[in-house]
DNA sequence: ACAATAGGGATTTTT
DNA sequence: TCCCTATTGT
């Protein structure tokens, strides 16, 4: 393979990228569109095909296995070879391996399995409950992100002090008590296969010295979505004589929230120095108008690194902007907007619906369904986390190793066989005691139970002893096969009231299929059962290949990055909702709300349409909101507004008030919905309700910081605004 | 063991 | 409003 084919189709500047010396450390901006994956893809290629690097000294680092299933096939394509073992994966698939290679050394069971969310906030809700911390003051979800946070920014709970903040002192308890229980059980979560991976390397130094020598070349892409955790470990790797080639763009950060740290793009320049930092900005999807909005809306970002689109493909249409009345007339408007696309001969596909939050398809799933139009919301449960296919999975886990406590709380009594609470609570207690699994404490204390429990119990003991033992001689998908008759779960199903079009026993036999199809991309390295439950939780997904379909396509922002579509709807443009209403009040939160709105936009092709509602219903109740002040961040000249002819609130809204959203003083002192008001303790607000007349009035007023409040208007003393 | 019911919470979710 | 969980009653 010569050198012009893997250059030919690039621009110079993505060419500069490719073909940059191989003793060079790199940051590539890429901006949205700009042909990044190609970039990486190609860059790999050059070092392979010119540069005499075999596959093995490469490190290719994703954040999703989709990418990095895609750039596998289409550097297999470009070389027109498989790259068979080359280390191309997600951060915690290459983890993962890194610690199942390693197990004994990472201080790891060598049956260690994976905790995904669900199991995690299980875990971490039982420990709790018999540590007697109260829920309602701690609130799981929050401890359990607490404890993530913490192991994303690659911190221990010895590490930290809780100083008078209540709620560390009770998380770092809960951590060091979950930490504890993940060890005796052998179990690690997401953010522990990073941070064990890490401090395996760090605390191995010939370990770590083969892996520098190892990976000559550590590429990452999506570098602005790396974590605490992910970037000590890159530079961990990193030993000055080998090389990293970062791609990534800083506006397109949206997960800090979820501990990306976007400064991780500064820090490259000292860290790995020197390095050669190289922009991306030709865009190759979307029209010049999209471009000058998306441009324009981020500016008002500070702290970038600093980059703008361009395209040389022509201005395109204006950007429509629809101001509906209320978000079934925006719904109403964009699915009709649809319709006529497709009437024109669009396809569905071509036509995506993104918003804010998932609460908000409702409205839009409602119209698609009057218009009879074939749609597909993304962000439902994913294959491997239905209820239905984690009950198989615990069984198969259960024949694995009937050590595994996660799976044996899961299938002790499911289907029912009369196992209730009180016996699993001896076993538990017991397995406590005896520092033993629960299913070790199942056989011991069975004996010891009364007479119907003990029965029930030993039922499920020979169970599983018996499918341990006749699947020994069975491949992986007849092992899921015979699971699935055995243990009763096909039959429970199937009599499952619930689910009149079957779709649970349809999930069940398609992971026969999903067992099958595994056997064939089996990775070597690793038992091929172990191997199957892993990637179950590592690429909860389960879907083989993105599928064509013919449907429009709904989803948040945040699931809609790296895609495009031709025609865009962005949807609910409103204060509060986005940018959102926990994010409004701090500066960094509220630059990462914009970058969400510039990731939103440059999704679109050629089409870009915007709209917000005056009224929305939400949570059970309307809200009066104002237009988002993205709005106003985009250039007027790019959008065409369109609204409708009887608002049923004009008089709130006139005419070029749209974008006025300031104090305007009024004289009449009505109450009005959408009116703005000041109380002198709570601030500022909007009405979003009132009863009664004169002095007995109540008014139900949302405050901007104090929250929602109903007021006898005689003594709240609004002011109105 | 399960259905009925009441209460609370409701961005975003690559792994 | 809707969804998930905990509690209560049969």
């Amino acid at each position: 393979m010569n050198l012009s084919e893997i250059t030919q189709d690039l621009n110079p500047h993505q060419s500069q990228a490719v073909i940059l010396d191989d003793r060079q450390n790199a940051l590539i901006l890429a901006g949205a569109g700009s042909g990044k994956t190609k970039v990486l893809i190609n860059r790999i290629a050059y070092l392979l095909t010119q540069k005499n690097i075999h596959t093995d000294d490469i490190l290719a680092l994703t954040f999703t296995n989709k990418a990095s299933k895609e750039m596998r096939e289409r550097l297999e394509v470009l070389l027109r070879r498989p790259i068979g073992s080359m280390w191309i994966g997600t951060f915690h698939g290459l983890a993962h391996r890194l610690l199942r290679a390693h197990a004994a050394k990472a201080g790891l069971d060598d049956k260690f399995q994976i905790l995904d969310q669900q199991d995690q906030f299980r875990i971490i809700k039982r420990l709790m409950k018999e540590c007697q911390i109260d829920e309602s003051k701690f609130p799981i979800r929050k401890v359990q992100w607490f404890i993530n946070q913490q192991k994303d920014n690659g911190v221990r709970h010895t590490d930290i002090e809780a100083g008078n903040n209540y709620f560390v002192k009770k998380s770092l308890e809960v951590y060091a008590l979950y930490e504890k229980h993940c060890n005796n059980n052998g179990l690690i979560d997401f953010a522990e296969l990073l941070i064990r991976s890490y401090e395996l390397l760090k605390n191995n130094s010939e370990l770590l010295q083969h892996y520098q020598l190892r990976f000559k070349h550590i590429l990452v892409d999506e570098f602005q979505d790396t974590n605490e955790v992910q970037y000590k470990w890159i530079k961990l790797l990193f030993n000055g004589k080998n090389t990293v080639f970062c791609v990534g763009d800083d506006d397109q950060s949206i997960y800090g929230w979820r501990g990306a740290k976007i400064e991780n793009i500064n820090k490259l320049s000292s860290d790995f120095a020197p390095l050669e930092t190289i922009r991306l900005e030709q865009n190759y999807r979307s029209t010049g108008n999209i471009l000058k909005a998306s441009n324009a809306l981020i500016g008002n970002n500070s702290q970038r690194m600093g980059k703008s689109l361009w395209t040389d493909s022509g201005d395109g249409d204006l950007i429509d902007l629809y101001e509906a009345r209320t978000e079934i007339d925006e719904a109403n408007y964009v699915v009709g907007t649809i319709q006529k696309h497709i009437n024109n001969g669009v396809s569905a596909n071509q036509c995506a619906i993104l918003y804010r939050s998932n609460a908000q398809s409702r409205a839009f799933e409602g119209q698609l369904i009057k218009y009879n139009i074939a749609y597909i919301i993304y962000g439902g449960l994913r294959f491997f986390e239905r209820a239905e296919v984690k009950d198989a999975l615990c069984y198969l886990r259960m024949m694995e190793n009937s050590a595994d406590s996660v799976a044996f709380e899961r299938v002790v009594n499911f289907p029912t066989r009369g196992i209730g609470n009180a016996t699993v609570e001896k076993i538990r207690e017991f397995a406590n005691q005896q520092q033993t699994n629960l299913f070790q404490a199942a056989i011991s204390i069975a004996p010891t139970l009364p007479t119907r429990a003990a029965n029930a119990l030993n039922t499920f003991i020979k169970l599983i002893e018996q499918m341990q033992d006749e699947a020994k001689n069975l491949n992986l998908p007849e092992k899921v096969s015979y699971l699935l008759k055995q243990s009763g779960l096909i039959e429970h199903y199937e009599n499952d009231k619930a689910d009149k079009v079957g779709s649970k026993v349809a999930n069940l036999e398609e992971l026969i299929a999903a067992a099958e199809q595994y056997q064939h991309e089996e990775d070597s390295e690793m038992d091929e059962t172990t191997g199957f439950i892993s990637s179950a939780s590592l690429d909860s997904n389960g879907e083989t290949s993105a599928l064509p379909t013919q449907n429009v396509q709904l989803m948040t922002i945040h699931s809609a990055k790296g895609l495009e579509f031709p025609y865009v709807f962005l949807t609910g443009m409103e204060e509060d909702l986005f940018p959102s209403r926990q994010s409004k009040d701090e500066p960094h939160l509220l630059d990462e709300e914009r970058r969400l709105c510039y990731v939103g936009m440059t999704r679109a092709m050629k089409k870009l349409t915007l709209s917000f509602a005056i009224k929305r219903f939400l949570h059970g109740q309307s809200f009066y909101s104002y237009p988002s002040r993205f709005l106003k961040e985009t250039p007027s000249e790019c959008l065409n507004e369109i609204k409708q002819k009887y608002g049923a609130t004009q008089q709130n809204y006139q005419k070029d008030d749209i974008f006025n959203q300031d104090i305007h003083p009024q004289n009449d002192g009505d109450l009005s919905i959408g009116r703005t008001v000041k109380h002198a303790k709570f601030g500022f607000g909007t009405v979003i309700n009132f009863e009664g007349k004169g002095d007995s009035a109540r008014v139900q007023v949302r405050f901007k910081t104090a929250g929602t409040k109903w007021l006898i208007s005689a003594y709240a003393n609004l002011q109105f605004v």
